[in-house]
DNA sequence: GTGCCTGCAAACATTTTGCAAAAAC
DNA sequence: GTTTTTGCAAAATGTTTGCAGGCAC
């Protein structure tokens, strides 16, 4: 059975209670104040925790993969084999206005800022990890 | 001025013939089997590289910003100072489509796959470093 | 021959893990 | 009192860097 602990609600507080998706670093510098004697260990091992019960969700913008096919912006991961497939649209029609309309935002300013690119993420289960974890 | 090496070529090549988006570590060992004496070194240097020429892209699909609000999906992420925003649907309208099309192609399949949500990520530059860039 | 680029190894950074002690229940 | 969770430190993993020698031009 888990338990409730201090660090549990803190950090979870925390992370409600910011708009700022800090990394581990900041998360673990934050709840600091509060526990001063919280160790690093104890913050990733939180986090991951709270992502397996869909708590919170990790965004990703660097580093870890890498695409020298620069047209194709649209991918699909699979949460469970962890691979990447491209999406093309011919093979998702809806993809094509999603295209468009994002064409359409990129070309334009986002709050006075500059668009250069997107990347449209599709997360799920693919063929092979869908029909096994069915079998089982 | 830029020199020719082979190190440049393999990898260039190697990531144009693949649609695998492999990592670090992948392109490392495909790249030693033509080039046995390669260092990774050389490898997190000219992917840096490539990058900079815009001649390839990284894509990201794990770790590093944790996020508790779930509702929202889309985000702007800055290159110049890597902060990341998130883009409310009233500020840029066009994304009130876009999360409609999504939400469809969601509920639907993916070549016989499952889908369980997306993340659109937008980048440019922000407001604070558009503004900054110009001036200089 | 000059100067850029590479391989190597060390440094640095990030994340995971084992374990004893502490805390939750 | 039992079992989970934590803090700590070490290990594992991932990335960057300085430098001497090698290679492109």
């Amino acid at each position: 059975m888990e338990r409730n602990t201090i660090q549990k609600k803190v950090i979870l507080d925390y992370l409600k209670s910011v708009k700022s998706h800090p990394t581990v670093d900041e998360i673990y510098k934050a709840v600091s104040k509060k526990l001063p004697n919280i160790s690093k260990g104890t913050v990733y091992r939180l986090l991951k925790n709270f992502q397996q019960k869909n708590l919170i969700r990790e965004l990703c913008f660097d580093v870890n993969h890498f695409d020298a096919e620069l047209s194709c912006h649209n991918h699909f991961i699979c949460k469970h084999c962890k691979k990447v497939f491209d999406i093309l649209d011919f093979k998702l029609p809806v993809l094509n206005i999603l295209n468009k309309t994002i064409k359409y935002s990129t070309d334009r300013q986002v709050e006075s800022g500059k668009v250069s690119g997107y990347q449209l993420t599709i997360c799920g289960l693919c063929q092979k990890c869908n029909k096994k974890i069915k079998e089982n």
